[in-house]
Formats: C-alpha cells, structure tokens, sequence
DNA sequence: AAATGTTTGTCAACTGAGTTGACGAATCGT
DNA sequence: ACGATTCGTCAACTCAGTTGACAAACATTT
C-alpha cells in the first residue's frame, strides 16, 4: 500500500503563506522593534553558541557567510553584538551578545514561546513531536535535493 | 501539565531554511524551467479553481491582488494562461489555464508528487496526518496574530 | 439622478531576504 | 616556498512580496 502525499503536498504548499504570517506576526511584536528576521536568527544563534565565528553561524542557521556578516555589521552598530579577534586567526572574529542583545533575544523568546505554548495545547504531545521530526526530515530532504546537481 | 513548546519553538524556526531549500530544490527541477514559485502558486490555484478573478486567487493564495496580477501578466505573455472579459463586471477578468498551462502544472505536480511520495514513506500515516493538522494551524494562528494590530 | 463608497486593473516605488562574484589578506598543507 | 583554502568586505543582483496611488466601473444610499 503506497502512501498518498496529498496532504503532505498541500502542508508543504503552505510553507509559503506560513512563513510570510510567522514574519508579519514577528516584525509586529512589540518587542521586535527594529530587529528584523535575519537579524533575529544571528541573535539566536549567538544565544545558542557564543563565541562562533560568522562561517561557523553561516552553517548553523543555512545562510552563506557573506549575508550573515552583512546582518552581524547591522547588529553590531546597534550594539546588540560585539566582535573580539580570533587569537587563532589574524582575520577572523568571534562573536558575543552585549547585554543588551542578550536581552533582546530573551525577551523575544519569551514572548514567542508564551503565544507558541498557548497555541500548542489544543495539540497532543505526539502530533507536536510528528510535526517536529517530519519538519527536520523535510528540511534534510529538500536540502540534499537542492544541492544535487 | 503544561506542554513544552520548545519543540514546536525549534520546528517553526526552520520553516525560514525549509522554505529556501524547498525553493532551491523545486526550481533546479528541469520540468520548472521558467517558471517560479509566484508563477507556479498562480498556476496551481488555477488548476484547483478555472476562471477565478484575480482578486478570487489573492484571497486564496494570501497575496495581494496586485501582485497577483502582476504574475498573471508575466504567465499571461508566456502563454500560460488566458483571461476572458468577466460578463458580470467590464473591468474585471477571469483567469484559465491554456493547454500548455495545464500541461506544465500537472507535470511539476507529478513530479513533486513523485518526489514527496518517497519521502513519506518513511513516515506513518498518522505522524502525516499530523503534521498537515499542525502546519494548517499554524498557518491560521500567524495569519490572525498577525492581523491583530 | 446624484453623491458616496467599494472593487478592479495597472503602474510605480519600495523593502527584505538571500545569492553570487570578486578581491586581498591570512592561514594551512605539502 | 608555493598552491589551495579560509575569512572579511564590498558590490551588484534576483526574487518575493507589499504599499500607495489613480482612474474606470460598479453598488448603494438618499
């Protein structure tokens, strides 16, 4: 018996609208102000791994090395960062929340992981932990694929 | 007991890479040859609905009307759909697929099919169907967050 | 019939996300 | 010492999508 993806078709369809409303709703937050999506994600991975260096979040948030140290510039001017030389590495930095970005990313997180928790209880457990697996599968899964020739 | 959302937290955070990757790989496939995602949106929401106005697939596909018709136009000169005068209203216009049209989206569709259908096999039924649940949730509670001023 | 509000198509300017290419300085491997 | 790789930086570009404006057509109210 062949599984029918119709419904994995159309939930994959949806990614599109689903992004643009997760943006719209995230730029709206109040506490967002000024720090647009990009700029989030470098904040978020720099709470994750302190200290990385601008490849290394390239490749953990999937973005090329250029475009993430376009966004740590911007951060950086605002003061939400601060980069300190690489001892290793005479032309390579490494990278650190200032308080203040520190407290920017906490308090964005917070607030998204309230609406987040609120939204998740009209689900069970096991169709929460399905989204999540079958979400990184598809992530690996287009990601090989779009790399193949 | 509270549900933990960190997964879901984590989830939603990579629906940004996701998309891109599903971009990347959906449009290295030789079938799209031309067409983008916008274009391909337009050319689904005609096939699922012939003769829909443009403001009709804004609504439907959650983009502007304007920017619809700015892809109706471009698909338009690619020969990929007609527009007929709408007897109800002398501005207004519907939109159908031309053969060529018809042709182009059923072939991405199958071949994306193709593709999903092998991935979903490593997935059961139900983990599936929850992510289709979970996802079109999602969908509705950003669209809403986001409109709430 | 006239005034007012809404819908439609179209044009234009803009933002945001992200990629690609190039270049020089630094580092690594051999 | 030499070639390949890595890192930072600048620049140009594409693509998706929004916003604003304007005029024609239509609907509604008075």
């Amino acid at each position: 018996m062949t599984h029918e993806p119709d419904q994995l078709y159309q939930a994959v369809q949806a990614t599109r609208p689903l992004l643009r409303h997760i943006t719209a709703a995230v730029e709206r937050g109040s506490l967002r102000a000024g720090v647009t999506v990009g700029q989030r994600a470098i904040l978020e991975g720099l709470s994750l791994t302190p200290g990385a260096t601008a490849p290394q979040l390239g490749a953990a948030l999937q973005m090329k090395r250029q475009y993430v140290s376009r966004i740590l510039q911007e951060v950086q001017r605002a003061g939400l960062i601060e980069r300190r030389a690489n001892p290793e590495h005479a032309r390579s930095h490494r990278y650190w929340l200032t308080p203040k970005g520190e407290a920017i990313i906490t308090a964005i997180r917070a607030d998204e992981m309230e609406k987040l928790a609120l939204f998740s209880e009209a689900f069970s457990p096991a169709e929460l932990a399905a989204y999540h697996k079958v979400q990184l599968a598809l992530n690996g899964f287009f990601a090989n694929l779009a790399k193949e020739v």
